[in-house]
DNA sequence: AGTATTTACGAACGCTCGCTATCTATACTG
DNA sequence: CAGTATAGATAGCGAGCGTTCGTAAATACT
């Protein structure tokens, strides 16, 4: 019964591919409300079918109808002009670690509706759970949302994600977690599609929406924990299932990975904890210096940055090692890849340009095409972000029944 | 004028895509006849609507009918059997090196019409252009086709190349040569498209080709030189144009490229000359071995794996040190990609089994998800092969109206 | 050898859809 | 208050697909 090859059809099927280009015009210039002018030029449709198109539209949901604009004081009739109805499918994002849980509903058109966040000192796996209820809940009625109004939800995870079965290895940090729990705790609380991903990736997913267009982006996620996602023209590439697993590349040239711990090679040697052992090493080597001074006995990943950005030497150090050490290891992945961007995001990238700077001096010695090296903008909300992002493209795909558009805008 | 999105229109848009629809069943079961009954089934389309399609694609020349098969003694009337007429779009495939000229003609349904390959001491630029030439009009002629049936070329230069303008850098062996030069010279011989590609990733594509499927393959040319291809999903991934260039990657810790030598560390460090070199040296230093019996003073790279696989210790230890430097350049791309499968082709993959295993227990100790190891079954051919399936996708692509259709075969 | 059966090709009919062209509605301008 | 420019609504036409029926060609049975 499974027909091979979709793509032809009755007139039924025309109309249906003619709606969703429609849609699809809509969609792209979101949040702008669109005249039917307009669509007709997008979509290089007629009038009359897209005005149909329109109208079924908008009785099933998917648009809204607008009132002339005041500001548009143009000669003539003045037009009907619809938008997306954000409300029809709103998504739901969940960023969850060990210390803080993170909940963000989106509308169709990628507009922000809440975002909550809470922390705490580290709960159990069941504990978090219930932590994660009262977040969706309470977001979703900051939202005024009803929850049976979701379309999608997508859960970011740490560790190697199984894009279908929701299976997880190399869970860190929450004893007992399972995310194999969470997504039937969430598909409990809302009646949709719930899927789950690597933090990473979802990161990447939104920087990569950001920065808008085409291209390869690597993006780093670099704090304790050390991984990063590829997007390549807007599609996240999974591998595996386990790419981007930059933690584990080794740095020492008689470097293995041990099956056994849950942290890489690189990770130990530049995650945030390394940076503050090593800043802490060189204090007590040089109590002279500014880094000793700022951070005492309880200096911290920042102090050192802190202190590079004020010049000391001692500090400059520190920053130059770990900035040698991440570049010989990402190196030969962006020899492979030649992407367009590489983002770092995360706790380190709190750095700022102190650490950039000496990233990207190191790379230029051991890249062709040296990649434009950035930081993110979205700061801690970019898993989320890309959560939703995710959710959000799978409601489309879904809803639109054309497999490929054009992505010509 | 430029209409955004693409998608919709008029009937005869539905039709064309119907009439593609039929043309893709036929291709995908290529080279067996398919009946109408069966392109129905596959297509889902109404049986009056394939016929047309189907006489439409006749007269155009797309496919030829068959007479009933003798074989199929079924009952009722024979069926009419169609097949693509692979030589309504025959395509050309050209590998060329500085020792050696390859051009394969292939058919619209991937059949290998000729191959001809010439080899020489080394030629000038100019002489190349000829001997290019000449070689092309010798595989035309064993295929029997027309100059000016050609539908498409594509070009393996080493290399990397800018994708449409193409432009060269790092233009190794030839001197004077130039791609353009190449593209326009074949294109005064034949009046068609002519592309270019990085030999690496061509024989990429040939190898995702004959594997088939999804995934991520991470296919790397290993001779004298050292590239690699990447192909996710049966596409190419080039990045800004200069991905797989693993023969730069950085080995020793203080190693640096230099941007005005050809050839990068790795390549120096594991390129079939290195191991020769590594190989002499070794052979000196234990002129008892049997590497030094095989070898003598003209001693081969080929010699090295020879004496490994007959368990000379001392050739073994120079394919252990040489698969210990290429695993760990190597690793760190495969954490990042997690492909699922890492194809070696080129002259070093001769080497066989030997190699394999020595990077494979290498690679063990430093990637997550372990990729399969392969050797290249294509041999020496997979450029050119690649290079015929790069055409072949232009030309479909070209052809096709329909921008996706559903892989599910 | 003649008939029945099975399978496939071919043609006519009706339906849906989108495009062109025309007409009506609305608001601003002089 | 008339003129004009823009937008929305409506009718007619053409094209394509799907359904249905009739016909052709081969094999199996009597």
């Amino acid at each position: 019964m499974s027909k091979g090859t979709v793509g032809g059809g009755g007139t039924t099927m025309l109309r249906r591919i003619n709606v969703a280009s429609v849609l699809d015009a809509v969609r792209r210039s979101a949040p702008a409300p669109l005249r039917v002018a307009e669509l007709v030029e997008r979509t290089g449709l007629a009038r009359p079918t897209v005005a149909q198109a329109v109208d079924e539209l908008l009785d099933a949901g998917w648009l809204q109808q607008h009132g002339p604009d005041s500001a548009d004081r143009s000669l003539g009739r003045p037009a009907i002009r619809v938008s997306l109805r954000g409300r029809a499918a709103p998504v739901l994002g969940l960023d969850v670690g060990p210390h803080r849980v993170t909940v963000g509903v989106s509308d169709l058109a990628g507009r922000k509706l809440s975002l909550v966040r809470r922390s705490g000192p580290g709960w159990t796996a069941q504990e978090l759970l219930g932590v994660i209820g009262e977040v969706i809940t309470e977001a979703l009625a900051e939202a005024e949302v009803p929850a049976e109004d979701v379309a999608a939800v997508v859960a970011a995870s740490p560790g190697i994600v199984d894009e279908h079965t929701g299976r997880v290895q190399l869970v860190p940090s929450v004893p007992g977690w399972s995310a194999i729990d969470l997504i039937k705790h969430v598909r409990g609380l809302l009646d949709c599609p719930v899927m789950l991903d690597n933090d990473a990736n979802l990161a990447a997913l939104a920087i990569a929406a950001a920065r808008g267009g085409t291209g390869t982006l690597l993006a780093v996620q670099w704090g304790e924990r050390l991984g990063a996602g590829i997007v390549i023209d807007g599609r996240l590439h999974r591998g595996t299932g386990a790419a981007g697993e930059i933690g584990f590349i080794a740095t020492g040239p008689d470097d293995v990975i041990n099956p056994e711990d849950s942290r890489g090679p690189l990770e130990r040697a530049v995650g945030s904890e390394a940076i503050a052992a090593l800043g802490r090493q060189a204090a007590l080597d040089h109590p002279e210096s500014r880094l000793a001074e700022l951070g005492g006995d309880q200096l911290d990943t920042a102090d050192v940055f802190a202190a590079a950005a004020e010049r000391d030497p001692v500090a400059q150090a520190v920053v130059q090692q770990v900035a040698r050490a991440f570049a010989r290891a990402l190196a030969p992945s962006i020899l492979v890849l030649d992407p367009t961007a590489v983002v770092i995001g995360g706790g380190v990238a709190r750095a700022g340009a102190v650490l950039l700077d000496a990233i990207s001096d190191q790379l230029r010695l051991l890249t062709l095409n040296h990649p434009k090296l950035e930081l993110s903008a979205l700061a801690e909300d970019a898993v989320v972000t890309g959560a939703m992002r995710m959710a959000l493209d799978e409601v489309w795909q879904r809803k639109l029944p054309t497999p490929a558009m054009t992505s010509t805008t």
